[in-house]
DNA sequence: TGTACATCAGTGAACGCGCGTTCACTGATGTAC
DNA sequence: TGTACATCAGTGAACGCGCGTTCACTGATGTAC
């Protein structure tokens, strides 16, 4: 099939290469990234790397990139049919993000949780890409939260949704993991549930 | 002086490799803990290493729990100055934890902090001491809560001040670290201060 | 008090291994005539 | 339609390096007589 004008098979490698470090960077860490085994796991050879990236460096940027996108959608697409079932955003938020499918599925999950401890040490333009990524995030809230909340109420919410999940990956046992979840919601949602106030009232 | 009965020196060798590496793990993370390296600050050459810990991950082991000790007491005597001074308890918990200094400060910081999106990847017995970790974490804001708070509820402000603090060290911008910091203060005082009455009440 | 010896903490060279990176080469694809 | 050639994605061996770990050895400390 002649039909592209530019090669679309290094393009499609490339793709192959970025979903698979997005995965690994999400389960495994930035430290957790090797070119060979990312290689590998794309179907290919270690040393075609450098024809797609400078460095390794920099396929931990568009790796970083990848995941955020990715795991955006995800997330949204979820929260939207909750929402297209009638229940309210905010819920619908608490519930995807807190879902017990995020405790096992991490390659999936979000970049942020799995990232920000990590994200001080990494190079500028690293830290760069996460610094998009938090913003991403702060967004995601501030969306759910409705028009009249403030930029930075939805940094209090981000904060509980990647502890909480990060704390339930942690705990061995699974229902501790679960009871930490539930809890969070609930507290969550308490906090929230002034139907139509805009919560988490800035002290002016 | 030769008062001792069983050598010392040894033991205040150990207590100097210990102590860098519990401040190495919360600095760099499990990961950026390197025989050589903490051998070296400790003052010593690596080949020396093996006279005190069998394995690299034993001294992750016995970094984790004095990083958790360390910084449990270094948090108490802060929180009890406040305390002291007629601060109430779980203000003192916030103000101390989100302590602007916390940004800096990461070497001898909350390990909690710094390890809990590694630990799923650490190996059975550094799981195991990572789990002291939370559990330590939770105790600390129980008595923050007081009396008559359920176990469950400290999860969600644990949650909440873990996440806080990464993402005030993870965004590049000291002026957004500082907002994230006070922001989240904020909204955790504003959700206990219902004076005395026991907060986040779990539904039953 | 002094000499001989055992103990012991720490040294530094060496090992095997996996990493990021480089590079000469292969083999397939697509173009020129 | 067919042959000759250029382009290009990917291969696999090789590099220097730092890691965790081992081990023969050193030099100081403390005990025995």
């Amino acid at each position: 099939m002649p039909s592209s004008p530019r090669s679309t098979r290094k393009e499609a490698s490339r793709d192959r290469i970025l979903d698979v470090a997005s995965r690994t960077v999400r389960r495994a860490g930035f430290d957790g990234v090797g070119v060979a085994d990312v290689m590998k796991q794309a179907g290919l050879t270690h040393g075609g790397f450098y024809a797609h990236f400078a460095s390794r460096d920099e396929l931990l940027c568009a790796a970083a990139l990848r995941a955020g996108q990715d795991s955006r959608q995800l997330h949204i697409s979820h929260a939207d049919r909750l929402v297209a079932a009638g229940v309210p955003p905010f819920r619908a938020l608490v519930e995807t993000y807190l879902h017990e499918s995020g405790i096992d599925d991490v390659d999936c999950g979000c970049p942020v949780a799995a990232l920000v401890a990590e994200m001080p040490r990494q190079s500028d333009a690293v830290r760069g890409q996460s610094h998009g990524l938090l913003l991403g995030m702060q967004r995601l809230v501030l969306d759910a939260l409705g028009a009249g909340a403030s930029p930075e109420s939805a940094w209090p919410i981000a904060a509980t949704l990647v502890g909480a999940l990060q704390m339930a990956r942690a705990i061995g046992d699974r229902e501790q993991a679960l009871a930490i979840l539930a809890s969070t919601k609930r507290s969550l949602l308490a906090q929230h549930t002034e139907a139509g106030t805009p919560p988490t009232r800035p002290a002016r």
